[in-house]
RNA sequence: GCCCGGAUGGUGGAAUUGGUAGACACGCAGGACUUAAAAUCCUGUGACCAGUAAUGGUUGUGCGGGUUCAAGUCCCGCUCCGGGUACCA
């Protein structure tokens, strides 16, 4: 019978849809849950990509054998709808976002269907759906009610907030003040990235390391302006934890951790001269104190005027503004020139009392530690550069004993700067009690922070790079906050009886005056009135991570209009099992996520402390393009192949083939409906999982997919005749093969490794192909087997050997150990590691028999001859070796 | 600079705890079918050397060392490529 995969393909996708057969239903009671998401994606105007059914096949894989080996499964797909593109495209053309975002969620869905993707559709979510985003603003409202109590690490109602009394003696300004310093979502003035192309503001996390917005690649500049904020910093010590006990790849783990940035240290307190105050840094490296030779105060520093002495004032405040005008770019410009300028004033070095002077410069960043440092020229690189560039003393406190002599002359003599381990020298001060000369980094740091806490000088403490999160945009198309701002100043934050706060209907969609969002134009709906009391609706909308950081849960309960989701289904559902995506969001989603869930989790909101138990990154896909001998690069459809070689149709030339990101300029996009209509689904889904391993980076191959689909075929061919498969007694190697194969496939989808599964299924039917006939039990067990891969093809296989019903519905098989054993192995013979002959033995030979075997056997003879065997080394069922 | 990955035939990639390197597939070559082509099927295919041939030998997992009876796999030192990050005191 011919392959005919399109009708075989719309038959079962109807099929499904119709009886449908992969509904979820929330079983409680014997069967155990399964839940394996897929990072659900922005429908984007221009469709799926090739790369999306990558993740979506693995993830079915995984979810239609789970429910095959008994599991109640849930396998969810929905759509982070809200986002810049339809916005855009709304400015240009009038067109309302939600008309755009619906057709394209449309033509997401359609093409989803046609890989044919076990989901269950009756929990289809979309971000920008009222009745979702109603939940959105409600958890909003959850972060603003909650204060993070650092005794605890435990997120609280802020009703259990305590008030010191000094606070309560200055009345009802000074509580609100103190009890908004607290919540975990808070309105304040806010240096800001603004991104002039987008008339956007970005978070830190959306600027790339060369100051350009990630979006549109444009330079981003600073504006201050109003902003909402998550205290996400409150929790990275949880954060930073709770990875811990994740099944999350390690170098996922390790980027969250580098981006949490913990760093241990003291707080140091430097007495300013002449001021009566004291001047407080952050250092991880106390131990350096005396080597400490001037101070540096950010120019942003709050004291910095109060410092700066009247004859250096004109020019501290020149070298201010000119930092100031500075883009974080330039800040961190690769030549990297330091620059900075004296105040005029000294502080006392606490552990010798000497005057050192302080100095501003901008290599000291404000909102990391205390925006102060104490520098240590022979010990940090930085400060040295510093330190050579305005003459400033090199006070060498530590012995490199370990370091090549010349270079430790250098560090001895303060010509070079030594951060590693070494010897305390000059570091004691006899009427302060104090010296750790003679020891090591490791204990200098612990005997200086006892010294300094013991003296009340200083502290042990803890920093992190981690920085509260911008959690507004200046949009249109966005989570409307649930907030009033009141004529006097008060902000309001909406009871749950109001929400939603829906998106107004608009006719212009352009930003409002001066970067404000669009919303300032909504008119009527901006405007609110109680009792009298006017007031003014928040303009700004959520970032596009709003949506995404709870969506997981919606999943579980999607039309519940009562709560996020019921307590009852979340307890049984969470944790998401497996979680399934690009490596992109290593930090920012997953750790919005997590920051949130946990949030959610303290309020007793959630059972759990972390929403995604399993990760797993699926590696991008690639495709060939092309480039001239100088580089530039020629678009696909330019290319001409002759002898494996590449030609520029028009000019000649020849080309290189090169692997690049698919893009519409280079003309390398691969469009999965294509290949659906050519192929197959099954052709599809099956070539992505055999290029390679899920987590690696791999290009598209044309030819590859005609090898899948090749299989596909020769399978359909021979398991669809009933006179191959009709056997009467089933011949032991196919029994053995089988077992095997079903050995093999179920270890690899647990493992996720997919491509050596559908490797050994080829190697099974390669098989059966020779062996010209297989018993219909054989042939019912591969359809089982192969079912998840391929599930189309498998269906209609099923329904050939008479079944009704559908074959998802049916038990994975099981290996039969019994078939997979075996009494005798053909040992690979090596004569000093070098494979010379094989030899059949029964594996339960004793290994002195299996020696004589060896030595004995006439093919042995040449490789001894002349030759003392020193001795055998025998691996049972392994390998035997001959040491001569 | 720092952190994390990676490097195996012409190509994508296989290879439990160290134990037959190159499974499976693509491509290529030869053959069958065909008037022809496509499709399909069969055979061969890391490189080098010897042999008419069956076969035999040498060599071979980015480079240089080491451990071991045995190294793609473990250790030390590099090179190149990809990703993250960047004055975080």
């Amino acid at each position: 019978m011919e392959y005919n995969f399109n009708d075989i393909e719309k038959k079962w996708q109807q099929f499904w849809d119709e009886h449908k057969t992969f509904k979820t239903f929330d079983d409680f009671s014997n069967k155990q849950k399964f839940y394996i998401l897929d990072m659900f994606p922005y429908p984007s105007g221009s469709g799926l990509h090739v790369g999306h059914p990558e993740g979506y096949t693995a993830t079915d894989i995984v979810a239609r054998y789970k429910r095959m080996k008994g599991y109640n499964v849930l396998h969810p797909m929905g759509w982070d709808a809200f986002g810049l593109p339809a916005e855009q495209y709304a400015i240009q053309t009038g067109t309302h976002p939600s008309v755009t975002t619906n057709s394209n969620c449309d033509t997401f869905r359609r093409q989803i269907k046609s890989l044919g993707l076990a989901y269950d559709w009756d929990r289809e979510i979309n971000t920008t759906d009222p009745c979702y985003y109603k939940w959105t603003q409600w958890i909003f409202t959850r972060l603003y009610n909650t204060w993070f109590d650092v005794k605890q690490q435990k997120g609280r109602h802020i009703s259990e907030l305590e008030i010191p009394d000094e606070i309560r003696k200055q009345g009802k300004e000074a509580i609100r003040k103190y009890t908004d310093d607290k919540r975990l979502a808070y309105y304040d003035n806010a240096q800001v990235w603004w991104c002039e192309h987008c008339r956007i503001v970005c978070a830190n996390e959306e600027v790339l390391n060369d100051g350009s917005h990630e979006k549109c690649g444009n330079i981003v500049t600073r504006r201050n302006l109003k902003q909402w904020m998550l205290r996400i910093t409150d929790y990275a010590e949880r954060l930073l934890k709770g990875l811990e006990n994740l099944a999350w790849p390690e170098g996922i783990k390790e980027q969250q951790r580098n981006w949490i940035g913990r760093s241990t240290g003291a707080d140091v307190d430097f007495e300013i001269k002449g001021l009566g105050k004291k001047l407080r840094v952050f250092t991880t490296r106390p131990d350096t104190l005396f080597g400490a030779t001037y101070m540096v105060v950010s120019p942003e520093h709050e004291w910095v005027e109060l410092i700066t002495t009247d004859a250096y004032r004109q020019a501290v405040k020149e070298y201010i503004h000119k930092a100031s005008l500075k883009t974080d770019l330039d800040r961190t410009d690769l030549a990297k020139e330091k620059t900075g300028i004296f105040t005029g004033r000294y502080a006392i070095n606490p552990v010798n009392g000497q005057e050192i002077p302080i100095w501003v410069a901008d290599y000291v960043l404000t909102g990391y530690g205390t925006g102060a440092i104490m520098a240590v020229p022979a010990h940090d690189e930085r400060d040295f550069e510093f330190a050579q560039k305005f003459n400033l003393p090199v006070n060498c406190i530590m012995d490199p004993a370990d370091a090549d002599p010349v270079l430790r002359d250098k560090v001895l003599a303060g010509n070079a700067c030594w951060t590693e381990d070494g010897i305390y020298i000059n570091s004691a001060h006899e009427t302060l009690g104090i010296s750790i000369n003679g020891l090591n980094k490791e204990k200098g740091i612990q005997t200086i922070i006892k010294w300094l806490e013991e003296k009340e000088l200083g502290k042990a403490t803890v920093n992190y790079k981690l920085r509260d999160w911008l959690f507004s945009r200046q949009r249109y198309w966005g989570e409307p906050f649930p907030v009033i701002h009141w004529e006097d100043g008060e902000i309001e934050v909406l009871g749950d009886d109001q929400l939603p706060v829906t998106l107004p209907g608009l006719k212009k969609f352009e930003p409002g005056p001066d970067g404000e969002s669009p919303l300032a134009n909504a008119g009527e709906w901006l405007v609110v009135e109680k009792n009298g009391r006017k007031g003014r609706r928040e303009t700004n909308t959520m970032p596009q991570w709003a949506g995404s950081c709870w969506y997981y849960l919606r999943f579980i309960d999607p039309g519940n209009d009562a709560e996020p989701s019921s307590k009852e289904k979340e307890k049984y559902w969470m944790p998401v099992d497996l979680y399934i995506g690009g490596a992109e969001h290593a930090v920012l989603h997953l750790l919005y996520s997590r920051f949130w869930h946990k949030v959610l989790y303290d309020l007793d909101i959630v059972s759990t402390d972390e929403p995604f138990q399993k990760l797993f990154n699926q590696g991008m896909i690639l495709a060939f393009a092309y480039e001239t001998a100088g580089g530039a690069k020629v678009s696909a459809d330019l290319i001409e192949e002759r002898e494996g070689r590449y030609f520029h149709k028009h000019t000649g030339a020849e080309l290189k083939q090169i692997i690049a990101k698919m893009s519409k300029s280079l003309k390398n996009v691969v469009n999965p409906d294509d290949v659906v209509r050519q192929y197959g689904a099954d052709s599809l889904r099956l070539y992505e999982m055999f290029m390679g391993p899920l987590d690696v980076i791999k290009p598209w191959v044309d030819s590859g997919i005609k090898g899948v689909f090749g299989f596909l075929n020769r399978v359909f061919k021979f398991f669809s005749n009933p006179e191959n498969t009709g056997q009467d007694n089933e011949d032991p190697e196919i029994l053995k093969g089988l077992h095997q194969t079903i050995k093999k496939v179920s270890q690899d989808i647990e493992n996720l490794r997919f491509n050596t599964a559908i490797s050994q299924m080829m190697i099974f039917t390669n098989l059966c192909i020779k062996k010209e006939k297989v018993t219909k039990e054989t042939a019912e067990t591969f359809a089982r087997v192969i079912s998840p891969f391929a599930p189309h093809i498998a269906e209609e296989l099923w329904s050939l050997y008479g079944h009704k019903t559908s074959i998802s519905c049916e038990q994975f098989p099981e290996a039969d150990e019994f078939y997979l054993q075996t009494d005798s192995y053909e040992y690979p013979v090596s004569f000093n590691g070098k494979l010379r002959f094989k030899l059949e033995l029964p594996l339960d030979m004793p290994e002195q028999e299996i020696k004589k075997a060896v030595t004995g056997n006439p093919q042995a003879e040449k490789w001894i001859a002349g030759k003392q065997i020193k001795k055998i080394i025998v691996v049972k069922g392994k390998i035997i070796n001959v040491v001569t």
